[in-house]
RNA sequence: GGCGCGGUAGCCAAGUGGCAAGGCGAAGGUCUGCAAAACCUUUAGCGGCGGUGCGAUUCCGCCCCGCGCCUCCA
């Protein structure tokens, strides 16, 4: 198996992945904040986490991922004062929206999915450690970060901030800082918010230490990967480092891994531009979770991603594909014994999709593996070349794709009733279906065909697609 | 302006100094009672201009275009 490389934004380069102990992953990674239901650009980002998270545990490393849920910010605050609720409860709604959507999209859970206000206390001591080390200062009641006392600042995002003055584009007017690009790690109430009555005084936790207190919690002082958004990068990950370091004097992350943004018909989704979808709006539509999964993963995750609705028409149909050999493989009747060459030719299909993925996580390359094993081995079995014995290991090289890309398992109108989409009618019951086809089998054996067309056509418009394959047996799917 | 992605067929997209992967779509065909699935064939002057090479989509320079970040943002 090739060797993993991941692209390091702190370098810039592609790197060879070694963790810090022997084959375990320490990952943290910034999830939502649970202002609104996340929209699909986050999930393309989440998507992309999952895929490393899974894609890691099949190359067999023992994985411990942290994700936070940010749920206490400016907006939430804003919001859940504008609903009448408190915090907490504002939050729990889109907090359960997220893990919702992420069971539907297929995104496994972390050892560990954490909340901003279950560690004000964590976040306390860390400002306090920073405190010792005098890498703050107070002013009015908050707590601002010395960016001067830190050398390596702007070491991740290459930005370079001695330029930036307060002005225009720097909300200087609100608090006393001593410098515009320091940032606050404790901010006092403003009158009537929620406040936390801490050591440091009362107040609410600034956005960046939430990650750097409950990454360094969990997982250690040193993580090995820390990910998120492309947007993130700076300010928020670059003032974690500068917290992250102050306080331990080590590095905080390996390896930082960013995710370049979705675009909806190539321009920014905002709201305000009507291109804004959330998974919800996807599924309304008729689409599948399993179509925008596969969309969301196979642009590989460093280069933007543009969402359209022929793409995503694409991707269900590029799914189907792959279900139909699925089907094929589990269904089919092949002949006895082994092919000559076809589990070689398997295999090396498997090492170079394996070699894709360990490309830094080049999808599109190792679909094109899968893609090209899938036509020669239809090829092979419409010449009667695929045999019984070759059936194990392609099926093997599925599930490891599956493992990945978790796409093939036709449970999308399940997991649409989870969130309520889908009709959730009487549907037929495999009972009835196997019926209905039995008929249309006899009525074709008396080559009454137009009655056999009808009860296929009927099926059709249930969702049922009845086929006749080639050694005689009759399979159905629900479309 | 600074930093960073990217411009490859109708659409999505990989890639390499030496005849340009893969998917979707479209057209024609094979198979089928008809379909579906599958298979076959067709569908690319790699943003522009220069440069270095026997040879450049791939390296270098300049330019054009799209997008992002530069303290709300996945």
């Amino acid at each position: 198996m090739a060797e993993i490389q991941l692209h390091n934004t702190l370098s810039g380069k592609l790197e060879p992945f070694v963790p810090q102990k022997p084959g375990e992953v320490r990952m943290y990674t910034c999830g939502p904040t649970v202002y609104d239901y996340a929209h699909i650009g986050n999930y393309r980002t989440f998507v992309f986490q999952d895929i490393l998270g899974r894609f890691l545990k099949l190359r067999g490393y023992k994985l411990k991922h942290v994700m936070n849920l940010t749920d206490v910010d400016d907006r939430i605050i804003a919001n859940a004062a504008a609903a009448g609720k408190n915090i907490r409860e504002y939050t729990d709604t889109f907090a359960q929206a997220f893990f919702d959507d992420c069971k539907t999209l297929g995104i496994e859970a972390p050892e560990h999915w954490i909340r901003a206000t279950d560690h004000i206390d964590d976040m306390v001591k860390l400002i306090q450690r920073l405190q010792k080390k005098t890498f703050t200062y107070s002013s009015e009641g908050s707590v601002y970060y010395r960016i001067a006392k830190f050398p390596n600042y702007g070491k991740l995002s290459k930005i370079d901030l001695t330029g930036i003055q307060a002005g225009a584009r720097v909300d200087n007017d609100r608090y006393e800082k001593e410098s515009a690009r320091d940032f606050a790690l404790w901010k006092a109430p403003k009158p009537g918010e929620h406040f936390w009555e801490t050591a440091i005084g009362p107040g609410r936790p600034g956005w960046h230490i939430e990650c750097s207190a409950m990454a360094m919690k969990y997982l250690g002082e040193t993580l090995d990967i820390h990910t998120g958004g492309i947007d993130l990068a700076f300010p928020h990950h670059e003032n974690e480092i500068a917290q992250s370091e102050a306080a331990t004097g080590k590095p905080f992350a390996r390896y930082w891994l960013h995710a370049e943004h979705l675009l909806v018909d190539g321009e920014k989704m905002s709201k305000s531009l009507g291109n804004f979808f959330t998974l919800r709006d996807l599924f309304a539509k008729g689409y599948k979770p399993s179509a925008l999964r596969f969309a969301l993963a196979s642009v590989p995750y460093r280069k933007q991603l543009n969402f359209t609705f022929a793409g995503l028409t694409q991707a269900t149909n590029s799914v189907e594909r792959l279900r139909n050999f699925a089907d094929r493989l589990k269904q089919g009747k092949f002949p006895p014994g082994k092919q000559e060459g076809m589990s070689e030719r398997i295999f090396k299909a498997h090492v170079e999709f394996d070699d894709g993925l360990s490309d830094d996580l080049n999808t599109a390359r190792a679909l094109a593996a899968l893609f090209d094993l899938v036509r020669d081995a239809n090829i092979a079995m419409d010449k009667g070349e695929f045999r019984q014995g070759d059936i194990d290991a392609a099926q093997l090289f599925l599930v490891f794709f599956d493992s990945v890309f978790s796409v093939l398992e036709d449970n999308d109108a399940a997991k649409l009733q989870v969130l309520g989409y889908g009709s959730a009618e009487a549907g037929l019951s495999d009972a009835d279906i196997e019926k209905l086809v039995a008929d249309r089998t006899a009525a074709k054996k008396k080559r009454d065909f137009a009655a056999a067309d009808r009860i296929r056509r009927d099926l059709a418009d249930r969702g049922i697609i009845v086929e006749d394959t080639k050694d005689g047996t009759v399979r159905w799917k629900r479309k």
